[in-house]
DNA sequence: CCTCGAAGGACCC
DNA sequence: GTCCAGGGTCCTTCGAGC
């Protein structure tokens, strides 16, 4: 436990004070906190002496520094104790006198610029200025504190080197060797043994070369990719069903409702399906057992009956009990009910006990190889291994999670609440930090914790904390039986900590950070800025160089000048870091706001092969718009130079567009313009992109990476919600209950724009208006299905779609021609003369429209929007901020009075 | 003075 | 011999228009 001495961010006089002897003797060392180490050698500007890596080829400018944004990351997993200087070395060599090397040297003066300009501006703050820049920055700290929300419990999941790791899966001569997935122009992973040659994502593959010349490249395969991260992500909706993918290896979920124990708790039981358990057989070479199947219980029931007792017994009863399930050595893995209840943890979590056993279901075949987890909780140590370490299977068994059956100790909704935390202090935690300035905001009559000393609650917390180990990794091996690839986990009260966390114990392994303010904060303390999401490479350059800050606690420290250096944004960004407060909502409900494709080739300078490629590039680009049902009013160009200049042009067209050559007429504009501004010299380009923005959906649920919003309807880019947000899972659901025959697909064929505005008002206003008990909320032509969309095939008045045979037991779909609005209108139901019939007069009683929709985009709308989220759980003293943690630039603000 | 759109970047995986 | 991707999101700056 750190004493307030040493992680005193609120009583920092001292640090306050520095800052103004900062100012007047320009003394660093005084400003940097003693107790931290620079993370990299720019830190200090004196500091440059560290090697010829590290000094840059100066050419003629002797001001000129090392180009550090070339550096090798090695914040990241399976990177410690490399010979950094000796990378940074060899990638300087094989970049030296490349053109990227060159504009990556241009961009880092101007980094260095920006430095400069910020120095001198911390120079020029008076004493004055400062003393109110901390007031305010106390000020949103208290704002911060208030709203910290730690009722959550996300996870994050990031699959082990993934793309690596499935070709080793598939190819284990792999695992020996050190190898990446990638091309020769840019490698997506590397494998943990290439790690420790400095081989990683981001790297092209011939510098990789150089840095491990028996590197092995396998090229990328993403159908393959694509697909086992579906069976990962069947794993994970058991947890929660509206988790967030970020990636095909990685995601969000927030388990708080399943560890109240009624979310997909019968979704899996029994249905263990055949071919997944003769997968497993089939792919498992080395043989290496470490399944356990459990019995009869009753040695565990005893422990636990035990453990209640006295402390003394339980200890060496659980040991016993760890024991006896070792000794046995049995070799059937079993696949157990979704719920483990661990009842009781032991110190230091060398060992667990798992109450009983209730096996659903066992595998065919009784052998089954299954990995341990080297390190299952916070504080012990678990050395770095690589994969073939982990192969060899010289492992420790451990028990299998498995469901407490009998609840005895299930919480209840009391010690829940409790655990949850209004203002969340928990035991000790006062104590600690007797009358620190932390404890703002939690000084009333409803932060009576004395309840929380009692023992009972202490130990049901313990409880709680076992068995969100427990789950998560139940989820963990449920993924690795599934996929026999390992996961790891971060488990925390927000995002942001949780992708720290996942971070910990890489590769299969897990880190909780329970949820207490305390242990956050010691967390934090320590944590390298480069670490927190959205700090990267440039901001940790500016935030260790202006204001010498390298961990979150100094970060913390400088408030008062984050304050009157960076914008409002950047400064609660960085203050929310500090703090070690992020989103608190996993929303999945984000709508995709582009789509793009770009490619890098040899260099192209002819006008007729710009052209040439540039539509080539819109071809593919209609293409992923109309799979995607989507259509465009921005469309914009990316050109880069082959001096690795980046440009962007973009152009609002007047309507939106998904065709090829729609799009092609507008880019080819802003090609045009570009090598008619670039003459009389050619356009020398070695990308090109073409990008599509301002979406607006054509109906049907998007099927991007997240499921998105419904029916955005944008109009002079004020947005207006019409219908409700459906995740693809509700959408799906809410389908099938309103059944076709609430279908309606629209034409949109050739729609001027001011017809598809006109025609999207139309469909919000039956949106709105129609009282239909079971479509009120979701009747929108979002659910129509491909094949309907389009319409290419109407003609007549009313025609039916379906030949009628097919049709008679369904309804037939049927079009008819709004007479008022000009469209033409399917509707596939019973009634559609009805439906048609509403539609008319809701054309009719135009005026009636900009009233209803007022109504709905006000208040109406947010409501609405609000309760179709499954989870609401802002608290109510979660004010705006915390919760949604967003990236963010560092830019730096052009005026702070 | 405020709002918007375009351009440029930073960052993430 | 190979010589730094591609698909996104969000933020800031800056000039124009109201």
């Amino acid at each position: 436990m750190a004493s307030n001495e040493e992680f005193d961010f609120l009583s920092d006089e001292e640090n306050f004070e520095n800052d103004w002897k900062f100012d007047e003797n320009d003394d660093i060392s005084t400003y940097i906190n003693s107790s931290t180490t620079p993370l990299s050698a720019d830190t200090n500007k004196e500091v440059v002496n560290l090697g010829k890596a590290m000094t840059i080829v100066a050419e003629n400018n002797s001001n000129e520094r090392k180009v550090s944004r070339m550096d090798l990351n090695t914040t990241k997993a399976g990177m410690d104790g490399l010979d950094k200087d000796k990378i940074n070395q060899i990638i300087l060599e094989a970049s030296k006198g490349s053109k990227f090397y060159e504009n990556e040297k241009k961009r880092e003066k101007q980094v260095q610029k920006r430095i400069e300009e910020l120095q001198r501006k911390m120079a020029s703050f008076t004493n004055e200025q400062k003393v109110k820049a901390k007031q305010a920055a106390d000020k949103i700290v208290q704002e911060l504190e208030q709203g910290r929300d730690l009722s959550r419990t996300i996870v994050h999941v990031d699959m082990d080197a993934y793309y690596a790791a499935v070709e080793m899966r598939d190819d284990p001569s792999l695992k020996s060797k050190p190898m990446a997935v990638g091309g020769s122009a840019m490698l997506c992973t590397s494998n943990y043994l290439a790690r420790r040659y400095g081989v990683r994502a981001g790297m092209p593959g011939f510098i990789a070369k150089k840095l491990c010349p028996n590197l092995t490249i396998v090229r990328t395969n993403f159908d393959k990719y694509t697909k086992i991260s579906h069976e990962i992500r069947e794993v994970l909706a058991e947890y929660d069903r509206n988790f967030l993918p970020m990636s095909l290896d990685e995601a969000y979920l927030d388990i708080t409702d399943y560890l109240r124990g009624n979310e997909g708790q019968n979704k899996r039981m029994g249905e263990v399906k055949e071919e997944e358990s003769k997968d497993i057989e089939g792919k498992h070479d080395t043989g290496k057992i470490a399944g356990v199947k459990f019995e009869s219980t009753d040695t565990q029931e005893n422990v636990c009956a035990e453990t209640k007792e006295n402390d003394k017994t339980k200890t060496e009863n659980a040991k016993d009990a760890k024991f006896i399930v070792r000794v046995k050595q049995e070799t059937k893995l079993v696949e157990v009910k979704q719920e483990t209840s661990k009842i009781e943890a032991l110190p230091n979590h060398d060992f667990e006990v798992t109450k009983q056993v209730k096996v659903e279901r066992a595998f065919d075949d009784d052998v089954t190889k299954y990995k341990q987890n080297e390190k299952d909780s916070e504080g012990t140590h678990r050395p770095n291994r690589t994969e073939a370490q982990e192969t060899k299977g010289d492992i420790e068994l451990e028990p299998i999670p498995l469901k407490a059956e009998t609840a005895k100790h299930e919480l209840d909704e009391n010690s829940f609440n409790q655990q949850k935390g209004e203002g969340m202090i928990t035991v000790g935690q006062s104590e600690a930090q007797g009358e620190s300035d932390w404890d703002f905001g939690h000084g009333s009559s409803e932060n009576d914790t004395s309840f929380l000393h009692e023992e009972p609650a202490v130990a049901e917390q313990e409880m709680f904390y076992n068995k969100v180990e427990e789950v998560v990794k139940e989820m963990r091996r449920k993924i690795e039986v599934k996929t026999q690839l390992t996961a790891s986990a971060g488990i925390a009260p927000n995002m942001f900590l949780a992708k720290v966390c996942s971070d910990k114990n890489k590769p299969n392994g897990q880190f909780y950070l329970k949820p207490e303010r305390d242990k956050i904060m010691d967390f934090v303390r320590e944590l390298p800025l480069r670490k927190a999401f959205g700090i990267g490479r440039v901001s940790e350059q500016i935030l260790t160089s202006v204001l010498k800050a390298n961990t979150c606690s100094e970060l913390y420290d400088r408030r008062h000048l984050m304050q009157l250096l960076f914008t409002p944004n950047a400064c609660t960004n960085y203050l929310e870091i500090s703090l070690g407060l992020g989103s608190t909502v996993v929303d999945v409900d984000r709508e995709r706001k582009s789509m793009s494709t770009e490619t890098t080739f040899k260099e192209i300078n002819k006008p007729e092969e710009h052209l040439a490629k540039c539509h080539e590039l819109c071809q593919e680009l209609s293409e992923s718009l109309k799979a995607h049902r989507l259509t465009a009013r921005k469309i914009g160009i990316k050109l880069k130079t082959i001096n690795f200049e980046v440009k962007t042009r973009v152009v609002t067209a007047s309507f939106p567009v998904q065709q090829t050559e729609e799009l092609f007429s507008h880019a080819k504009k802003l090609l045009v313009n570009e090598i008619r501004s670039s003459s009389p010299e050619p356009l020398r380009l070695r990308l090109m992109g073409v990008r599509a923005a301002e979406l607006c959906e054509k109906g049907m649920v998007n099927e991007s990476k997240q499921p998105t919003i419904i029916s955005l309807m944008k109009k002079n880019g004020s947005v207006r919600e019409r219908s409700i947000s459906l995740n693809a899972s509700q959408a799906a659901e809410s389908s099938k209950a309103c059944g076709p025959e609430q279908e309606v697909s629209l034409e949109h064929g050739s729609m001027s724009r001011e017809d598809e505005v006109r025609h999207s008002e139309i469909c919000s206003d039956l949106t709105v208006l129609d009282d239909h008990p079971s479509t009120s909320k979701e009747y929108t032509n979002d659910h129509v299905p491909s094949d309907q969309l389009g319409c290419h095939n109407f003609h007549g008045n009313a025609k039916t779609e379906r030949s009628s045979n097919q049709a008679v037991s369904r309804e037939e779909p049927t079009t008819f021609n709004c007479p008022v609005c000009g469209r033409d209108l399917t509707f596939r139901s019973g009634n559609a003369l009805l439906q048609m019939n509403r539609h008319v007069d809701t054309c009719l009683s135009k005026q009636a429209v900009p009233g209803v929709l007022k109504y709905d985009s006000g208040q109406q709308t947010n409501k609405a929007k609000q309760s179709s989220k499954k989870r609401k759980r802002e608290s109510s003293k979660n004010t705006n901020r915390t919760v949604k943690r967003k990236p963010m630039d560092r830019f730096v603000t052009k005026h702070t009075k």
